[in-house]
DNA sequence: CAGTTTCATAACCGATTGGCTATGCGTTAT
DNA sequence: ATAACGCATAGCCAATCGGTTATGAAACTG
């Protein structure tokens, strides 16, 4: 569980990474070589990054022919809302409990 | 924007500061000792950590004495929801797009 | 069949990272 | 006043990272 977390934080801190993503969000399923286009880095570069984007989850290929396609995995995003929702509560429950305190010492 | 959403990434694209930052969660202000106790890495690490986070605007500090507490600003992890939140917007509508498209081809 | 396109992998390189120890400075305790 | 504590910074090191060029394997094209 926190091993494919960890892929996730890890694969999107990158900010070529990101940019990487959402363009695939935005532009839909493309091909390595119109990625790499919109990346301006080497073809090489941008295997390489859809490789760790597709190890995380965030991505999946689909193999035509001597193309391949990428397309976002927009659902492994819930790793990462789930994360902070988790923190929150957590944060929060704490609140909850001073304020059970506070009322408790009021009466 | 970007800069901070690159800097909160990046802040947690590691699992010793997730780990912190949820020890702060959960356990609420806490000193730079009683982080280090829990992290089980040098004090040294742990401040270099902490200064991370805080540089990321994940968590604030509070110098009391010769100790500081840290505490967290669950707050900046909307920057993570806003991201996904938006990618995934990108992503439904194309969806839509396409909906539209299918409807107006049914008539 | 020969040539081109598409992609992945390998090998390399400079920069960054995450850990450590050593140290110094301010604060508290004796 | 001296000692001990709490924290940050500096300097170091091995490992990882993000990029590059070179190369090769498939898949199309003519």
């Amino acid at each position: 569980m926190t091993s494919a977390q960890n892929a996730i934080f890890k694969a999107l801190s990158d900010p070529t990474r990101r940019a990487i993503f959402e363009g695939l969000c935005r532009g839909g399923s493309q091909s390595v070589v119109s990625v790499t286009q919109a990346a301006g880095i080497s073809q090489p570069a941008v295997s390489k990054h859809l490789g760790i984007l597709k190890n995380a989850g965030l991505v999946s290929d689909q193999p035509q022919g001597r193309q391949t396609f990428y397309s976002p995995n927009v659902g492994a995003l819930s790793q990462l809302t789930d994360w902070t929702t988790e923190m929150t509560a957590f944060w929060n429950a704490r609140f909850d409990a001073l304020d059970d305190l506070l009322k408790r010492m009021d009466q």
